[in-house]
DNA sequence: CACACTAAGTGTTAACAATACACTTTATAT
DNA sequence: ATATAAAGTGTATTGTTAACACTTAGTGTG
């Protein structure tokens, strides 16, 4: 223990990414060298970082995810804090610690924040992504350092709590999408199933989601009318 | 601007009290004596603190109140954090920083978290508050110090979408209440009317609300039939 | 150019939930 | 005995959710 004690605080990001394959998380590959005094074999991570002296959390948590991705403009909310002493104190995690951190003893507090990006465009090209960086389905993610893996759940759950109140939905689709797209993200976050027929008939209700004069095209079957988001109609509802 | 700059951490606590008389929030007044050079009038202000180097942010929330209020056990959830970095430099509350703190420059992020206290039976007696606290009824709320008008709407607003969903209510409501009781408490927080016999209809559902064996006494009507709330069946709904 | 393939697109019915609405009952106080 | 005050109760209407299967419009293939 250190005598100079103080608290540190930082910021972690669940980045969501969604494409036709699914839903995926960005996180970081610890370097293997990081462990040349451990037994274990490298884990991943969330992005995250201290908070620097004059910037928000908000702000801190975007110049995370800029410095990793170099994406801008990503839809971030933050869902939970996390503060347990001991949560940067496990075994598995010190010797990692001690090779990035110049106070590897420091407690510290984190804030959760969630984002998400389309990768259907393209939006994150892998070239802009910083090495040992990487998206991983989000039903094969393994244990992650500290407690990522809590952080992560907690993320899940406050997307899907929010998926539907709060109209984010196209914040994970392309800018003109399908409705069958529209479902299967729906299904894919839900993780449920809903019918076809009642699913198009609450979206008609929906002023947000808007027909386009435009149909899919390079399909080899009957191509689908494409919808677009309405940013202004949203704040009404 | 100190050059040894860091970051402070701390709690505020958004304690909801009910009874009869409507909804309340515990405010702490500031000594009119720190106002020495000051020329405004003293503030209120949510009880909050830093958090101590070895305890975890909930329980950090259960020694403030628990120092103040001398009641233990409360209903706490985190709802938000504050970061702005300017969030504690407004010039209306320097005066009283400098009176309290070593390092009043010291940027402070905050964790809030809201309470819910019942005020029926004889829970938080008066003896037991420190000096200087009070309940004021929530639509009474004048102007606080730092942004603790955000954070107290910031705490409602999750208080009136948790109130449903979280099966609270019963932490606002004596041990033994009749149902209009109930129906007050929901008319209170949600901020609507709702109708008795559709209201009542609806608690029927709610198997977690159970009836006793039991009638109100001591009023100068038709005597209510009192209900109970089973924390057991909570958890399975 | 006919046929196979694939996903898009479409309506109706039945069960259930939400809303609107007014009088009777049971206690106490005078 | 009567007044007062809140408790307690049912029904009809409307809106919402849920269940369910066939036709359509393109592309690719033989």
């Amino acid at each position: 223990m250190l005598t100079n004690e103080s608290l540190h605080l930082s910021v972690d990001c669940v980045l969501f990414g969604y494409d036709d394959n699914g839903l995926k998380v960005l996180l970081i590959n610890q370097k293997e060298d990081s462990y040349q005094n451990n037994s274990g074999k490298p884990m991943s991570q969330l992005p995250g970082d201290l908070i620097l002296m004059d910037e928000g959390l908000e702000e801190a948590a975007e110049r995370v995810l800029y410095e990793l991705t170099q994406v801008k403009g990503v839809y971030l909310k933050q869902f939970q804090a996390y503060g347990n002493p001991n949560r940067v104190k496990d075994h598995k995690d010190r010797a990692w610690l001690r090779s990035v951190r110049t106070q590897p003893d420091q407690r510290v507090i984190t804030i959760g924040y969630f984002g998400l990006v389309s990768l259907h465009d393209y939006n994150p090209q892998p070239a802009s992504f910083a090495g040992g960086v990487s998206w991983v389905d989000i039903g094969e993610v393994g244990p992650l350092a500290f407690d990522h893996n809590a952080i992560l759940t907690g993320a899940l759950e406050a997307l899907q709590t929010q998926l539907e109140s709060h109209h984010i939905s196209f914040e994970l689709l392309p800018r003109k999408f399908t409705l069958s797209q529209l479902q299967a993200l729906y299904e894919t976050v839900l993780d449920k199933k809903f019918d076809k027929r009642n699913f198009r008939k609450n979206v008609k209700k929906m002023s947000h989601v808007v027909p386009l004069d435009e149909k899919q095209q390079g399909v080899t079957h009957k191509p689908a009318q494409l919808f677009s988001f309405n940013r202004d109609q949203i704040e009404q509802d």
